[in-house]
DNA sequence: TTTGCATACTTAGCATAGCTAATCATTAGC
DNA sequence: GCTAATGATTAGCTATGCTAAGTATGCAAA
């Protein structure tokens, strides 16, 4: 009987998690139009800005998109000053993208933005409130970035 | 000093948070492409299935587009047999869409796919770990809802 | 070595999804 | 009843997704 009721729950807190983000998400991405680029130039930028040096194989990979979907926002992001394409010497068929300085600012901008319009909603919780989000954001990055690796 | 440590804390969830929602969406969303829709039809016809029909502006709004793209995303899913799109006996001009049984089962199944492959996730946890997901998950939805109404 | 296949990326061309400007129909205000 | 405002659509542009095909490089086996 317990374990039927934990099964439920575990159920109950998935939706739960899942609808949460989808709105969370939703209300953060309003901040993105003062960047000045589309979402796909935006979260690839954020993936070498945050993740480093990526080829152009791994950077679309990452956002799950295909190599020539990638190969054009890249060319966007280049064409923009944003991101560096230089040429891996160990294998030359290879391109390696780095964010330049301007890129990494226009990112850390963009976030920081999110960032404060998530923590002004945070805000109006309690000490023991704030800690039990702390707490369950610990637990949910330990599974995630599992996931990833 | 206890002020400031917990302004800190506050700042470090809501990265922690945002962080989180965008590495548990890119994971769950591997499982749309079987749907056949677009991301903008699919979340689109979630709304009218889980929040019923909405007018044409409504749902541009709820969406983050303007009308002019609402009109084609539902002129798609019309096509489609997934949702009605109906006059307003009370406003000649608006239109009400709602979604079909097709449309409903479609979205039904998406979820369900999302939502049984972050369960799976989640089942690594033990039950101390779901029921902290549980409660922050509550405390997340009451902050993220009364944002919208 | 060279022949041939695999790999990394790009190019070309198509579909979907975002926008603004302009249009049409209807409603609301005077 | 005029006029302005509102809800939706149409037209035409850009951005972003795809597959198929092409180019350049790397690797392996004859």
């Amino acid at each position: 009987m317990k374990r039927k009721l934990g099964e439920l729950r575990l159920e109950e807190v998935g939706r739960s998690l899942h609808s949460n983000a989808i709105h969370l998400l939703r209300d953060v991405r309003i901040e993105d139009s003062a960047m000045g680029i589309g979402p796909a130039q935006a979260s690839a930028l954020s993936v070498v800005v945050f993740g480093g040096p990526h080829s152009l194989n791994e950077l679309a990979e990452v956002e799950q998109v295909r190599p020539p979907t990638m190969s054009r926002v890249v060319e966007a992001l280049v064409g923009e000053g944003l991101v560096r394409r230089e040429a891996n010497s160990n294998d030359r068929r290879s391109v390696i993208i780095s964010s330049t300085e301007k890129g990494t600012k226009i990112i850390h901008e963009g976030r920081s933005r999110r960032e404060k319009r998530l923590i002004k909603l945070l805000s109006q919780l309690d000490a023991d409130e704030i800690r039990c989000l702390g707490k369950a954001s610990e637990i949910l990055s330990r599974v995630l970035v599992a996931e990833h690796s």
